[in-house]
DNA sequence: TTCTATGCAAATATTTTGCAACTCT
DNA sequence: AGAGTTGCAAAATATTTGCATAGAA
């Protein structure tokens, strides 16, 4: 299960520590409504525009990537450092997991002018099943 | 200035013309507001549920890639084959341009399985400027 | 003609903001 | 105590949907 380092000048209030408990446990990228409705039913609700504020917080400090998965229309967030990589179908929206990650081919380019706390790579294409029923 | 080909199954509307033109013109990704607000100044106004509508058959189509830069809280398109990669300051969300194109490692993975039809990177960090006012 | 796309209105979903009360340190 | 955080309400934004009509093939 993966664990976050808390950006230190970050106080550690309830509801922030809930938060980041929700997506350290959770298997992948979580939207904001998604982790209020675990900590309601889990009996520590914390209110969504909080939830957001927290969000926002810790992709400022380095702790989370904010991305859209599925292009529900919704953000999602994940740990930094949740090295997966999806192939997505605009048709069906079916999911296929990759390998690998193109990162390091861009450290050098960037260099010391930036520092990277995390990363996102998304494909977009037609799967199989659905290239059929054109 | 990029030109994309029509899905020939797509029917050819004014609306659908409009709205791919803009794209064609637009010098990077677009939101859906964006789009109808171009359009309406240039006197040739497309309804914004239309051009919802027409973003996501394009979509479905591969002929446009739906995304969000800068996380802003829209959705924003641009057509397919824009290979541009950036990365991102999570503090100030300044844009760096970045160079190269990593999609080519993973397209023996998918290979027939997958119609690549778009993709997307973009990197997360701080940079020089607001790491400096930490 | 036939089937699909659009205009429009209205609903739904998502995210942000203001402010008083509260809680960390 | 002081600074920053939260609950709550309410606004602002973004996106989707239903349906009658208009338009493309």
């Amino acid at each position: 299960m993966a664990e976050a380092k808390w950006a230190p000048e970050l106080k550690k209030t309830r509801q922030r520590r809930l938060v980041l408990e929700t997506l350290e446990r959770a298997e992948g990228p979580v939207a904001a409504t998604d982790i209020t409705a675990r900590l309601a039913q889990a009996g520590t609700p914390v209110w969504l525009s909080t939830v957001y504020r927290v969000l926002d917080t810790f992709v400022e400090h380095g702790m989370l990537q904010k991305t859209t998965v599925l292009e529900s229309g919704a953000a999602v967030y994940e740990l930094c450092g949740s090295h997966r990589h999806y192939a997505v179908c605009v048709v069906c929206r079916k999911i296929i997991p990759l390998h690998g990650c193109p990162l390091d081919s861009f450290r050098p380019e960037l260099g010391e002018r930036f520092h990277i706390t995390g990363h996102r790579l998304q494909i977009y294409g037609v799967c199989g099943g659905c290239e059929k029923n054109r």
